[in-house]
DNA sequence: CCATTGACTCGGA
DNA sequence: GTCCGAGCCAATG
């Protein structure tokens, strides 16, 4: 197993409640800023063998791009019962809930400007 | 080993 | 803002 895969499951294993993050974002956290899609592949593939929060990852736009329409209610009602707020269409604000493992306390820049 | 997929991303029209 | 195309890399069959 690449490097790359073990980064992205424990990654999004890193993802604390009430936070969402990209595929291209844990991607670049995994040493592979092209490796979105491989992210995706990861959670179909390691989400059957382990039990990975693959409903805290939505797509750069913070949308929830699942296929299945009962695996997108899911990630949204999993999102929402863990406080993030997802618009009917499957849409996270991402000014307030992107993770970000490599922020410092900062705080005042991210979510101040609307 | 070769071909296909895959929950993506970015750039252009 | 929306739609289309190409890239990209790894796992699976």
């Amino acid at each position: 197993m690449h490097q790359f895969t073990e980064k992205t499951i424990k990654l999004i294993q890193g993802i604390p409640e009430g936070k969402v993050m990209s595929y291209g974002q844990i991607a670049r956290y995994a040493g592979n800023v092209r490796g979105a899609r491989q992210v995706a592949r990861v959670l179909h593939s390691m989400s059957r063998k382990h039990r990975l929060p693959w409903h805290r990852v939505v797509n750069a736009r913070g949308e929830i791009s699942v296929k299945g329409e009962e695996l997108f209610q899911t990630q949204k009602l999993s999102l929402e019962l863990e406080g993030v707020e997802v618009d009917s269409g499957g849409t996270v604000n991402l000014d307030k809930f992107l993770y970000e493992p490599e922020v410092d306390g900062d705080g005042s820049a991210g979510q101040s400007s609307v």
